[in-house]
DNA sequence: TAGATTGTTAATCGATTAACAATC
DNA sequence: TAGATTGTTAATCGATTAACAATC
């Protein structure tokens, strides 16, 4: 598998050019061209054909692409053809809302379980999957020979969950905890860091401030918090 | 402001290396060398040298950065230094999860207010915001000057809601909708799309399937949500 | 056939890395 | 002073774009 030799940034486009195909197959639209795929996607006929050919050949000149025909080459060489299992370790806010998040399983990822160390969290069944105590987690990933896991734990907790997770023989591991983790090679780690990506946005919007009521009227404190 | 000239990777790290020197201000560290910093962050020492010298000089040879100085500079590139009322669009499982995310305030970042369409949800009250018809969207946004929101609304919903946003005045939008959205020039738009962090995983991961039992286990259709 | 569009190569562009004089 | 580390330039590396023969 010469997967090493492929840049990183054309892996990301595959994912976009599947969401766009996946969105057009649900218009009913049966075949494209790599300039239509291009539009609205920030990218260029160019580039989508230039991606494509990284993996093979997926189109006819003069023709285009068939939609359905190459949503199923990119699911398989993104390994999503089949489903898999993924846990989710941490069940506080983010992590339930991830459990709730109907989306995931039609893109191949099936949450099956959450962990935590809250006694008020374990127990509950959130989407469809049961939290059990963190304890439970390595056998739990073992058993079920589980691959892939989010952390969506407190950011001093996750480099020590990352250790659990890698020694249980997770492979890769998405993380919103915003703190960056080491995993051994082998082992892929995403992180998402929501915070940093609003830091883009202010730095794009600029020092404009509001008037300056905008900025001084907003609270310091939070107000508990309901529900 | 000849923010243009800065390539987005370099304004992406800062954001990381701020990140990082929080933690360490965290951690009582009051200078560090470039090569401190970049370890841990998967980078060199003459990356963030690089990237910072984009700004100015902020270090001494043969010394490092001050760490508490280098912090309070990033802060002013990346306006965050005052602190950003946001608008979430969307209070379904994610708008409110990030509606409950304690951690955006100290980044600078404020939810001052929700909107959405359902009657279950308008007039709750989340993490400190309330939750009020996407009717009084625009009116709110105008009044109160908001620079930046947050949407977490159906894909199909996002473009529309995108429209009334950029008419209202917004100039940064947060999407997590899983679909492409446009913006006139001038409004900046990042996309979060979980399920491509997802299928990046499964891509570096590989093919091999766990043994048949994990993968043909799972549930293809969800059981009703408890909370 | 004529028009459209692919796959692929070569040219351009942009970002990272290496190296080092200047400085604390 | 000697050791460390910066800011910055030049060299390398990698990714994008342009162009076009091949093909439907």
């Amino acid at each position: 598998m010469k997967r090493n030799l492929i840049p990183p940034p054309v892996v990301w486009r595959l994912s976009l050019y599947l969401r766009e195909l996946q969105a057009l197959a649900g218009e009913g639209v049966e075949k494209i061209s790599s300039r239509k795929l291009a539009d609205g996607l920030q990218t260029t006929d160019a580039q989508v054909r230039k991606d494509l050919a990284y993996f093979g050949q997926f189109g006819r000149p003069g023709v285009g692409y068939r939609v359905a025909e190459l949503i199923q080459q990119l699911k398989q060489i993104l390994n999503t053809d089949k489903v898999w299992p993924v846990v989710v370790v941490g069940a506080g806010d983010m992590g339930r809302a991830l459990l709730r998040h109907k989306g995931f399983l039609a893109k191949g990822f099936n949450l099956v379980a959450a962990f935590d160390i809250s006694d008020k969290l374990i127990g509950m069944v959130v989407g469809g999957a049961p939290i059990r105590h963190l304890d439970e987690l390595q056998e739990f990933v073992l058993q079920s020979d589980i691959r892939m896991a989010v952390l969506a734990v407190p950011p001093q907790a996750a480099q020590g969950v990352c250790n659990l997770l890698c020694e249980a023989g997770i492979r890769g591991i998405l993380n919103f905890a915003p703190i960056s983790i080491c995993a051994p090679g082998g082992v892929t780690v995403r992180q998402v860091d929501l915070a940093a990506h609003l830091e883009q946005l202010s730095f794009h919007v600029g020092a404009q401030s509001g008037p300056p009521g905008a900025m001084l009227r907003v609270r310091t404190t939070r107000i508990a918090t309901e529900r």
